[in-house]
DNA sequence: ATGCATGAGGA
DNA sequence: CCTCATGCATA
């Protein structure tokens, strides 16, 4: 573990939230004190209020790349309460990970490609040996820590230069390094090759559309965007971009009873999360913002449709995944750890997108920011939720004891992004509230139906089935427990041919009277509630279930 | 955080 | 054509 003293932590602190207090004396970012770094900045002992424990710091006496966890000094958490995940306030952010994770290693790799910008700054690594000197670490020279990660390797074999197109092809938003304009939500790429972001401001896409209620974002028109983007990834593998590493072991089984299983006894108790705050098993504050109630582990059936309709609640997921890496999972344990990952990640200054990238870097296969949003909100199938715990597992592990967690994230990557992507389309509300409809009556629509739907909407069929598939997806990680909801409605896929009646907007303007905008229902596969629902319930009904 | 999209794999 | 996993882009 990490080996630092006391002091130190009274003599510089980062600004964990951006800020520090109002009424820290000398809580000013720059205040005259030499910073390793742009996020590094001292700070009055006072102001180690606004830590929280287990929040990690840089001293000075640190490089900026040492980051260290901030133990017992924080007892409140006086910003703590709502941070966003990303520190909002130029030069005062909380990236661990971000100049000395980049340097070291883009630049002995090849990545030079990419003059970015970014790359430039030194990071002060004047003496990277105490860095590295760490008993744990013992033996490991700077140099051999670029990529090096105590764990085992999942992807020892990457399948470097796989670069998958899919997974590497796409432009991928990520600031690895401290870009005092970083704003969080990771808009695009960096400064250095910003593309055409730039996109004409205008043009006429409507034209394509018949109705004036579609819209499609960024009015490219013709053309789908096909700039060039830079992406950033972590890689260790100098040129070869990360493969896309799938452990053989990835053996999604078929869903798994769900389980609800509340083990009594085990030291894993896992308080019921829907509700309150729950405690968390971590020492920080309370916020630990998760969400909403867990709304999934309900219906994810489709795979199993028979399996367990109003299971979901009884014994252990056994069968649940059966991922080598894995044991059963039960869904009170992947709340528990989605809970547990999310408090931690933020607490150690992660955010969903360090988490994803450093997954790549680590396992050779990385996700977005969301993906690792879904994970933390129990948005994903139950499947898939037990497929990428082992990895998020491990990160946590080692994010929580590495020293340098910053070595969860490497280099930086350019990729030139040549694929096509649909604009996407925005559709307004009334037309949504439309499309709502039409599902409730059929969420499965066929060809013709989809066709109708189109015409009638003026919406092209493609959107259409798009829509419908996505509402069905998301019909499915809604689903609530049923237990839970007691009365949760479940539209029932129509039998037959939709009659498709009227078009809630073409023929009225409006959403039939029925769904005024209702929210979506929740759809559930006919096999799970043969004869819960019909269609046309009112939509106060399923109101809850979307947010 | 979430809407719309893509693409693999499966009928 | 669907489901499912996943992600870009945006709210």
């Amino acid at each position: 573990m990490l080996v630092w003293m006391e002091s130190d932590l009274y003599k510089a602190l980062v600004l964990v939230r951006g800020e520090a207090p109002a009424g820290c004396p000398g809580a000013s970012p720059y205040n005259g004190t030499p910073s390793p770094s742009p996020q590094c900045v001292f700070l009055p002992a006072i102001c180690a209020q606004v830590f929280t424990p287990g929040e990690r710091i840089c001293t000075a006496a640190m490089r900026a790349s040492e980051w260290l966890p901030i133990k017992e000094i924080c007892t409140t958490s006086g910003t703590a309460g709502k941070m966003s995940d990303r520190p909002q306030s130029p030069g005062c952010q909380v990236r661990p990970y971000d100049f000395s994770r980049a340097c070291n290693q883009v630049l002995d790799q090849e990545n030079l490609g990419n003059p970015s910008s970014s790359f430039h700054f030194s990071p002060m690594l004047t003496d990277p040996g105490l860095l590295y000197n760490k008993p744990t670490y013992g033996g490991i020279t700077p140099a051999s820590t670029q990529s090096f990660f105590p764990f085992p390797h999942v992807s020892g074999d990457y399948r470097g230069s796989e670069l998958q197109a899919g997974e590497f092809g796409q432009p991928k938003h990520w600031y690895p390094f401290a870009a005092p304009e970083y704003t969080g939500q990771v808009p695009g790429v960096t400064a250095a090759t910003q593309p055409t972001n730039l996109s004409p401001p205008i043009a006429q896409t409507r034209e394509q559309i018949k109705i004036p209620q579609i819209k499609t974002e960024k009015d490219t028109d013709e053309e789908y965007s096909t700039e060039m983007r830079v992406q950033q990834y972590p890689t260790s593998s100098g040129a070869m971009p990360h493969g896309v590493f799938y452990p053989a072991a990835w053996n999604p089984s078929l869903w798994p009873g769900i389980t609800h299983i509340p083990p009594p006894g085990s030291g894993n108790q896992i308080p019921t999360v829907s509700s309150t705050p729950s405690p968390s098993m971590s020492p920080s504050p309370p916020n630990n913002a998760a969400p909403g109630p867990p709304a999934y582990f309900a219906s994810q059936g489709a795979a199993e449709p028979q399996a367990q309709t109003s299971t979901r609640s009884s014994g252990s997921s056994s069968g649940g995944c059966s991922d080598s890496e894995e044991e059963n999972l039960s869904t009170e344990e992947l709340e528990q750890f989605a809970k547990e990952l999310k408090h931690k990640r933020i607490t150690l200054g992660f955010t969903q997108a360090d988490v994803g990238l450093a997954l790549g870097n680590l396992y050779g296969k990385m996700f977005s920011q969301t993906t690792i949003c879904r994970f933390e909100a129990l948005q994903l199938s139950f499947k898939n939720m037990c497929k990428l715990k082992p990895l998020l597992q491990r990160w946590l592990d080692e994010a929580e004891t590495s020293e340098n967690p910053q070595d969860m994230y490497k280099i930086e990557r350019v990729f030139a992004d040549t694929r096509k992507r649909k604009r996407r389309t925005s559709l307004e509300g009334a037309v949504r509230s439309a499309l709502e409809a039409y599902f409730i009556k059929c969420p499965k629509p066929n060809t013709q139906e989809i066709t109708h739907i189109s015409d009638d909407l003026g919406l092209e069929r493609d959107v259409v089935r798009v829509w419908f598939c996505n509402r069905r997806q998301k019909g499915k990680r809604l689903a609530l427990p049923l237990d839970e909801e007691g009365d949760i409605q479940y539209y029932e896929q129509s039998a037959s041919p939709l009659n498709l009646a009227p078009s809630p907007i073409s023929s009225q303007g409006y959403p039939p009277s029925g769904y005024p905008g209702a929210p979506p229902p929740l759809y559930m596969p006919q096999l799970h509630r043969p004869d819960v629902m019909k269609p046309g319930l009112h939509p106060g009904l399923v109101g809850h279930l979307t947010g």
